[in-house]
DNA sequence: TAGTGGTCTAGACCACCGT
DNA sequence: CGGTGGTCTAGACCACTAA
C-alpha cells in the first residue's frame, strides 16, 4: 500500500505493532511461549522473515526473549535472570550475583501531588499508592525506596500481600497486576542522608547517598511507576555499561 | 565449512571480524565512508545479506553509522552528536543540547602505580600521561576529572596540544593518536568533597558529589583510559535509561 | 539518474531442543 | 525424530541522496 513519506512505516513494524497489541491484551501472558514464526507470518500474511525481524527488534528491547529449539517467550519479571533487571546496584566485590532481599516497611493510600500526578501522567488529587522498603544485600540495608504508584493500576496492594511474596516487586506487579515494565529512566543525584535516610541505612547522617528517582514505563511509554530512592555506596557502587 | 560446535561462529560473525580488523589496520578512518555492501559481499565472497548482518551489529555497537542514500561511515568522536556520548550528566532544565567545554588544567608524566597499571592491563611502573581538566556548562565548572593514559598510546600529549584543542577530549585522541573509544564502564559512588574538588567546582567542602570512575575500551575490549571524575550535582544530574 | 542503504520475499539448510 | 529458531542466499523493489 502507498504511504505518504512522514507517516511511512515498513511492514515489520507495523507487525511489531500487531504483536504488541496481543501482548497489551493478555492474549499471550508472560513466561509462555508465543506462536512460532511461520504460525504468525501466516497469521498476519507476511513472509517468516518479516516476522523475524519484527522479533528480532522486540528481543532486543527485552519485550520478548527466543530460545533456539524452544520458541519465542513473552519476557517475565518472574525469571530470576530479570529480577532485578534494573538494578544497577552491585557489591563492591564480586560483580555479579548477591541477589538483594526487598523488606517492606510501610505502604498506604494517598492523593497524588502537582510532582507525582504530571510524572504518572494522572489527574492532580488521584488516588495512589506510596509504599516505602529496603532493599537488603545480605543482612545490610542499602537501598532504602519510597514508591508511588496509581491506585487503579495496583488495586489491593497491600502490607500483607507484600510480607507474603517474598520475592521482587516487580515479579508481583506482574503476576498479581498484569503489569509488565518495558523500561525505565533514572536521574541521579548526589545527596546527604537526612535523619530518616540515616536511620533507614544505618549510616550516620549527612553520610553522602546516591539519590535516585526511577521512573518506569509499559508499553506505549506509560508511565505505572515513579520511585525515589538513597542508594547506600559504602560497600556497593551503581554500575553503568556505555555504548 | 564445518566447524566443530564450541568454536562454532556463524558467516556474519566472521565478516564483522574481517571489518574489524580493516578498521583497525586503518584502512578505513573515522569519518570516512567504506566500501557499499555490494563492494564488501564481493570481497569477502558471502551475499549481501551476510555483510549486512555483520554491519547492522556494528552500527547497533555506535562502530559504524549507516546513513541511507549515502552509505555506512565509521563512526566518529569529531561527529558533534558523538562527542560526548558517554557523558550522561544532563542540566536540571531542558534535558537535552548545552555541550560541555573542557578546560585542562594540568598534564605530566607518571608511572603507573598498582591500581592504575591493573585497570590500564599494562606493567607496574609502565609511563603513564595524568591528566586534569574540568568540564563548564555555561560559565559553571561541573565536571572534575584525573585521567590516566598509558604514555605509549598518548605519546606527545602534553598542555599546548590539549589548550591548543577546543574539543572533547575523545576527539582529540581520535585525530591525534588514532584512537577511537568503543565503550565505557562507569561505577558510580557518593562522597563528601574534599578541599581540591571543592575548589574545582566551587562548592562547600563537604558537599555530596558523585563519584564517577570510567573505564574507557577500544576494540577488542582493550583499556586504553582511566578516569576519576567528580560531578556536581546541584544543577544536573546523571540520566541513565535502563532497558 | 545512478548508487546507496532499507524492505520484503521464498527457499534451503543448520543448530538446538524435547520426546 | 519433528519442530523451533538461526543462518545464508538470491533477487526484486522501495526510499533516500547527490550530482
Amino acid at each position: 500500500m502507498a504511504q505518504i513519506s512522514p507517516t511511512f512505516s515498513p511492514l515489520y513494524r507495523q507487525i511489531r505493532g500487531l504483536i504488541l497489541q496481543a501482548l497489551e491484551s493478555g492474549e499471550w501472558r508472560p513466561g509462555q511461549v508465543i506462536p512460532s514464526e511461520q504460525e504468525l507470518a501466516a497469521r498476519f500474511n507476511v513472509s517468516q522473515g518479516t516476522v523475524r525481524k519484527a522479533i528480532d527488534e522486540m528481543a532486543a528491547d527485552n519485550i520478548l526473549v527466543r530460545r533456539q529449539g524452544r520458541g519465542t517467550y513473552v519476557a517475565s519479571h518472574t525469571d530470576p535472570r530479570q529480577m532485578f533487571r534494573f538494578l544497577r546496584l552491585v557489591p563492591e566485590e564480586s560483580e555479579l550475583l548477591a541477589h538483594p532481599k526487598s523488606i517492606p516497611i510501610d505502604c498506604w493510600r494517598a492523593k497524588a501531588g502537582s510532582e507525582a500526578a504530571r510524572v504518572l501522567r494522572i489527574e492532580p488529587g488521584a488516588a495512589i499508592i506510596i509504599l516505602r522498603r529496603v532493599l537488603q544485600f545480605g543482612r545490610k540495608p542499602v537501598v532504602g525506596d519510597e514508591i508511588y504508584l496509581p491506585e487503579e493500576l495496583y488495586r489491593g496492594l497491600d502490607m500483607e500481600m507484600l510480607q507474603v511474596w517474598n520475592s521482587s516487586l516487580y515479579s508481583l506487579f506482574e503476576t498479581r497486576f498484569g503489569l509488565r515494565m518495558i523500561r525505565a529512566k533514572e536521574r541521579i543525584r548526589a545527596v546527604a542522608a537526612d535523619r530518616a535516610a540515616a536511620e533507614l541505612l544505618q549510616v550516620d547522617e549527612g553520610t553522602p547517598l546516591l539519590s535516585v528517582e526511577r521512573v518506569t514505563y509499559t508499553y506505549g511509554d506509560r508511565p505505572v511507576e515513579w520511585r525515589r530512592g538513597v542508594y547506600s555506596t559504602a560497600e556497593h557502587f551503581y554500575l553503568n555499561d556505555l555504548a
